[in-house]
DNA sequence: AAGTGGTCTAGACCACTCT
DNA sequence: GAGTGGTCTAGACCACTTG
């Protein structure tokens, strides 16, 4: 008599190695929300039989979605799907001279449904006239006004922030996208440059016109690869500091 | 008889897996110079049999040294300690419009041998007073300025630059204070930050006094982590640049 | 005690580079 | 063809977490 185990077949490589596409297919099924954020994999012995490898190459394959930062493992536990960005990532940029352990206050200024400009829709891999959401937000420290921010997000997914009350809105945006909109931020491009800022960037921050600017644009993906946010952030220039090591 | 094999001892780990130790002392090797920076290591199924593991425990260990940047490997041909950091590595924070493929220059605008600050004798590993070479230089893309640097060198390796013209001096230092004085920078920390020029500042860069500049202060270091330079960069905020990703 | 990931072994075979 | 690193296997044993 033969026992039965559930086979997962997966893509032989063209070309790549075994546990590269392992980790492809893997990576596909978490994708398709098989194990969603926060969720447990079965664990790696399992996988191997079930893929009809050797546990040493299921390794390389999870090995490799850990350094691609897909998922977390934890030593007797398991492994994890990762759940997204935390938020206050923006903060890291800035070097504001408070209480050290602040929690960072956001205020949204202003919340309307428009037909995406043509420059925000290709960012947001949409059509142009599609409708998205912009919101102007200034985020506080110890109630002063530091960092003022333009968000656009596609209104498809995004549809549940256009409606209720923005001043009960979390002061991180990431989690409260997971948990209204199930939309989990995994990857993030910040583009950094300064320029002088306008009244209307100024005012806000309590700067004067004129005052120099940081001027941060975030391209926001999630767990497929699809575009979610796109952001511009401005603060005062000289309350930036950033810290790079290249080897 | 016994065929008699080199073996190499390493320490047994205090609380350290076998593989990491073996990185530890290959390091070891490296740092002592006995591969030097662009020579090739012996090949692993040799290191193996010498410190007596495994293959694929040494390669474990190989892989950890790739990972903190100390060696490559090259498939088919070997393993090879890195060269340093190339250099022009400051440019990357800014995108100055100019034709694209253009050669940065360098000019030395002066050179003096004095006794060190008490900050800059902190961030290089000295004593207060010893001796240093400070440095000021200017860079150039396609003949108009764009960076004015400030650079304090320890004098006790880096005495061959202190003679000689400095008109004939490389326009990447890196490579010049490797193959000169036999420094190999492996690591450098960047810290950005902005400020307004003063005119000394600005005049050299030809921009007015109270321009919006940004300020990058480098430490770099060597193989066996000694603190090998000081720098403090300048240049016009407007052309600053960086991207960041963040998963 | 049971289940998880982490380490280590000893081998076979493949892919690439140089001469 | 000889020598290098890269992949894959099949197992043993260890270390950590949880019930």
């Amino acid at each position: 008599m033969t026992t039965s185990h559930k086979v997962v077949a997966f893509d032989s490589a063209p070309g790549l190695s075994r546990y590269a596409a392992l980790a492809a297919a893997l990576r596909a099924r978490v994708v398709a929300g098989e194990w969603p954020p926060g969720s447990a994999l079965p664990a790696e012995s399992l996988l191997a039989t079930e893929h009809q490898v050797a546990l040493g190459t299921m390794r390389r394959a999870l090995e490799l979605l850990v350094a691609q930062g897909l998922v977390e493992r934890i030593h007797g536990r398991g492994t994890f799907v990762r759940q997204g960005i935390a938020g206050a990532s923006m903060l890291r940029f800035f070097r504001f001279d408070s209480g050290s352990g602040e929690m960072p206050r956001s205020r949204i200024l202003s919340r309307q449904r428009v037909a995406a400009p043509a420059a925000v829709a290709r960012r947001l891999g949409l059509a142009t006239g599609e409708m998205v959401l912009r919101l102007q937000r200034l985020r506080l420290l110890a109630d002063q006004p530091c960092l003022l921010e333009e968000l656009w997000l596609p209104l498809d997914v995004f549809a549940p922030l256009a409606e209720g009350s923005t001043a009960e809105w979390d002061d991180l945006l990431y989690p409260m996208f997971a948990r209204r909109c199930g939309v989990h931020v995994h990857r993030a491009v910040d583009d950094i440059g300064f320029a002088v800022l306008t009244a209307a960037q100024a005012i806000p921050l309590g700067l004067a016109a004129g005052h120099p600017g940081v001027v941060v644009q975030r391209a926001a993906y999630d767990l497929g690869g699809r575009c979610v946010e796109w952001r511009t952030t401005r603060g005062d220039a000289h309350a930036f500091h950033y810290t790079v090591t290249i080897t």
